[in-house]
DNA sequence: TATTGTTATACTCTATAACTATA
DNA sequence: TATAGTTATAGAGTATAACAATA
């Protein structure tokens, strides 16, 4: 097998999108495997982990205005969130501040501690990323994220039930 | 429309692999999540569903010598993998028959319905695999599946941990 | 002694249901 | 009445441990 040039050259894509059916779904399978397997060892020593990792990830880039749209965003069921989020609040990397707008809801705000504590862990984070695109040629790289982008896009738009998080994801919220 | 275009020209690769550190493990989560879901679909009836699906695949393609090498190659556990050969015997589509080289191994084969009841079901699959690539440009869904077959290669080789699979992989074991 | 496969058990993760407080 | 968040409970999925048969 063309093992190493990513055989762009002899592809019929539509017709033959991979050697069997559902080889494209264990191989996804294999890669996120390895992916989640490195990001526990780059996050290791934060509450909850990886799950604990895009919380707080999303709770300082995101903005998001109360639990529900963290959760939606990252696919986290709400009583799930709720011990994630205790979890970071006992260690003091964010808070639970009354939602401006809504007094039932709670936004989540990191604190200056927790974003000190993203930033380093950001840092290992992005640094077995790269480890793991580097095996690649240059170039496909930026065409594999570029693409998986696009899919888990169209994927999210066009089926419901697997689209907890709809139109308002990779926005940033208002503060 | 921003979303088309996931900003190719501004890769750097190794630098940003992703807009944030994370964020490839969120887009593969979703693309996957998706992809299951219409594999779920896809292979409704048959016993166990997508994990049926691979094992019958598996037993008809590869025939792995027995149990173990069937489970390592789909990294389920081979307590787990018992009971999803149980299921798939029971609907007559496979049978455990004693492994010529070893008395201690059975070795799985598909009966003659299960081979025909795969290929109902593969067409399924090829279907909706072919669909979900279809959204793409036609050139990028080869190179994704490309790259993707590749980086699943380099993640198995190069971290034991999530390679139950070693090198024995994508061969097809001698019937 | 190590390995294959099975069974039973325990554990983890996630979802369901019920509740309080707001809207 | 519906929604945000919490809590407790139940369920699915998975791994662990102990076992019998064989290498």
């Amino acid at each position: 097998m063309t093992t190493s040039d990513t055989n762009r050259t002899t592809t019929q894509a539509a017709t033959a999108p991979a050697a069997l059916p559902g080889d494209l779904g264990w191989h996804l399978g294999m890669v996120l495997r390895g992916y989640q397997s490195k990001f526990e060892d780059a996050v290791e020593g934060l509450p909850e982990g990886i799950r604990g990792f895009q919380v707080l990830s999303s709770v300082v880039h995101l903005s998001p205005p109360n639990q529900q749209a963290l959760g939606a965003h990252l696919a986290i069921d709400r009583t799930v969130l709720t011990y994630l989020i205790d979890a970071l609040v006992e260690a003091e990397l964010v808070e639970r501040i009354p939602a401006p707008t809504d007094r039932r809801a709670r936004k989540i705000v990191a604190t200056t501690h927790g974003r000190d504590v993203l930033k380093k862990y950001e840092t290992r984070v992005a640094a077995f990323e790269s480890e793991m695109l580097f095996c690649l040629p240059a170039e496909d790289s930026a065409v594999f994220v570029s693409i998986l982008g696009r899919l888990s896009m169209d994927i999210r738009g066009d089926d419901p039930s697997t689209n907890p998080c709809a139109a308002m994801d990779h926005l940033r919220w208002e503060r």
